[in-house]
DNA sequence: ACCTGAACACCGTTCAAGT
DNA sequence: ACCTGAACACCGTTCAAGT
């Protein structure tokens, strides 16, 4: 006699990624998930075969979201660097786990896999190629991505004690770089 | 009648950064550390007053050591954002706890008191000012620190799928960084 | 087929009892 | 004064039993 499903694997993600947002990664329980599903704990594993891959699949979850507002802020213009970064940022405060759960040193069974991750580089190779060329793109986005990363981890954290302005630094870090990008760009060849 | 004591809060600190170099923070466990110390979890709560003070006591412990390598490796020439940098690296992949306990999000009771931070802060703020003079050296310290935390975490975390050379990639950011935090300096007074 | 309570092995923490 | 086993409330996970 079948019992009609009381849920499923993308009310179980959503839930995953409602319980990341509002208290961490920690807080991410089986039973505090199964509890917003609206069954028990033990149900989840009809869908799930473990958290760690509950945390892989809202991490994937919320890398999908930040590969497309990535996408969606770069065009073309001379501040592509600017609108990269603050799309980042603007994301990333509005959904922390993105920064516990996908630009964080997991267990391989919760870390995103290198294709997802792969989808949301695209735009920063793109801008990074836009400024210092095809042959420097990649050490450049590594640039933006580590600076990017760095600074809304240390703003969530708090690590901003010694005063000043966080958008002021905010700033200040993208132009610094933009203009250290800039000067690192090798000269045309044949100019 | 007394029992002497089997273990000391300083024995205990050092198995926890123990653990934690080799299992992460989540193996940070009362069970691990006493079993290193050589007695069972309960006897920690005579030292230590929860899970959460132990955690704080190592990451201060290890914040430390930090200060004194950062501080270590600055002096005077023109490559005192390269030396601060790679004194960073080296530290942070050797003892990869820094990052997880002192460059993370985390519960109040967890974090490393912001007096042991702004130690630490101390040569950034230093190769900062020396790099942009004193107007801007806050703004450039934070640039710098969120670039090499986040650089140094992607590494751990083998954020670098996409191929290329690691070092190479950090030596590419301090050239931009320093290129860019150059750029940035306000000119002269008087010139 | 899916859902559940009960059970198991963990974890942090408390505490009475031992020396 | 410190150490310990036992206990409690949690957690992830399994599984037999229910529908």
């Amino acid at each position: 006699m079948p019992t009609p499903a009381r849920t499923s694997i993308e009310e179980i993600v959503a839930a995953g990624r409602r319980v990341v947002a509002t208290d961490g990664l920690d807080g991410l329980t089986m039973q505090r998930v199964a509890e917003l599903a609206g069954v028990r704990a033990p149900s989840l594993y009809k869908r799930v075969p473990s958290r760690a891959a509950l945390v892989r699949l809202v991490a994937e979850d919320l890398l999908r979201d930040l590969s497309a507002a990535l996408a969606g802020a770069v065009g073309s213009g001379d501040d592509q660097l600017r609108r990269l970064a603050v799309a980042f940022r603007e994301f990333a405060l509005a959904e922390p786990g993105v920064l516990a759960l996908v630009f964080a040193p997991l267990p391989t069974a919760m870390a995103p896999s290198p294709q997802a991750l792969a989808v949301a580089a695209e735009p920063v190779l793109k801008v990074a190629g836009q400024l210092v060329g095809d042959g420097q793109a990649l050490e450049a986005a590594r640039t933006i991505t580590a600076w990017a990363t760095g600074f809304v981890r240390m703003e969530l954290q708090g690590g901003f004690e010694l005063g000043g302005s966080v958008p002021r630094a905010f700033d200040y870090g993208i132009r610094a770089l933009a203009l250290g990008l800039a000067a690192s760009r090798p000269p045309m060849p044949g100019l």
